[in-house]
DNA sequence: AATGGAGCCAACCGCAGAACT
DNA sequence: AAGTTCTGCGGTTGGCTCCAT
């Protein structure tokens, strides 16, 4: 492998950062900022390139950055992002802060892709890439592109996203999603589910087929959570909500969530909603197939039904 | 206790585009 | 305008840790 322009100049250390090197650029940036890059390590007295003293500070040293798994709400947020923006982790990143992108990229082919994964969810296209033209194979897209689908990983069950929390200022390119509660009433819910007992073996993707306002806290950011009235959505200058209310299902647990076709997705909006679901299956996998029915997509019809435990 | 496989994540690489000369 | 350098991004990988056998 060949090494970066920066880094043929001298001989650089590679691998991982001592604490001696943390230090090191943490006390120089601290003092004097990065400025460029390339000049960091021969000020900060540092035996590595401008581009992996960038690398350790923006991942790992920047003070700013929030550690640890990620919550329900973040994890629901990837999820939806990853619908329209695919495999843009940087963009992703930026709606959740204190973040970075390497995590973001990270969680999804560790953890939510790899669930994806071993339940043969079917592809489903991003919106700018999916060609609904109801035979048409090309608007197959790898399993990580499918970000509909969210697996409990304590329990092994696949849920729908949750209402998710705002896109403040999402703002990238010609994308343009105004309002908050992206998503939030994208679909609906399977009925709650018991939170575990035992909170230090929580998971972060648990939650996520149970009822929002459960584990609402008002007053932590980006959980502004709505589970009525319809939100509009912007892609571009197309609106691609308002969408579902979000049923309570308290009064009609049996109700399945509906998805929206992509095929309509696509066309710029939600109008229509001609969703399949019709079936009172409780089981979220069960409910696989019919989110492909609308779009004729290709789908394994074996896909497990009875994974619930 | 030893070992091998899987999971996870920090860090690297190559590329593209922006900025600069 | 062309060449060079810098920055940012996405994909990939190496190595550490955990866990099952």
């Amino acid at each position: 492998m060949g090494h970066h322009s920066c880094c043929d100049k001298k001989k650089v250390k590679r691998g991982l950062w001592s604490p001696e090197e943390d230090e090191k650029l943490i006390n120089y940036i601290s003092k004097y900022g990065h400025g460029c890059w390339s000049s960091v390590p021969k000020f900060a007295g540092l035996q590595r390139c401008g581009k992996s003293c960038r690398l350790r500070w923006i991942n790992y040293l920047r003070p700013d950055l929030k550690r640890g798994s990620f919550s329900p709400e973040e994890t629901a947020l990837i999820i939806e992002l990853h619908v329209i923006l695919g495999n843009k982790w940087a963009q992703i990143a930026k709606q959740l802060p204190r973040r970075t992108d390497n995590e973001v990229k990270n969680f999804w082919n560790t953890s939510i892709k790899k669930k994806l994964i071993s339940y043969d969810v079917p592809a489903i296209p991003t919106l700018p890439d999916m060609h609904c033209n109801g035979n048409s194979e090309e608007g197959l897209f790898s399993l990580n592109e499918n970000p509909n689908w969210i697996l409990n990983s304590q329990q092994d069950q696949l849920y729908l996203p949750p209402p998710t929390p705002n896109l403040q200022g999402f703002d990238h390119g010609d994308l343009k999603l105004e309002q908050t509660n992206y998503g939030a009433n994208l679909v609906q819910f399977p009925p709650p589910m018991a939170p575990p007992s035992d909170s230090s073996s929580y998971d972060p993707l648990w939650s996520l087929g149970y009822k929002p306002h459960e584990n609402f806290d008002p007053n932590q950011e980006h959980q502004n959570f709505s589970s009525s009235g319809a939100t509009q959505h912007y892609i571009g200058d197309k609106l691609i909500g308002p969408s579902i209310v979000t049923p309570n299902y308290d009064e009609d647990p049996l109700t399945v969530p509906m998805i929206p076709n992509p095929c309509e997705i696509i066309n710029g909006n939600l109008c229509g909603m001609s969703y399949s679901c019709a079936s009172l299956e409780l089981d979220p996998l069960a409910r696989l197939p019919y989110f492909l029915v609308g779009c004729n997509y290709p789908y394994d019809p074996h896909v497990p039904n009875n994974h619930v435990e």
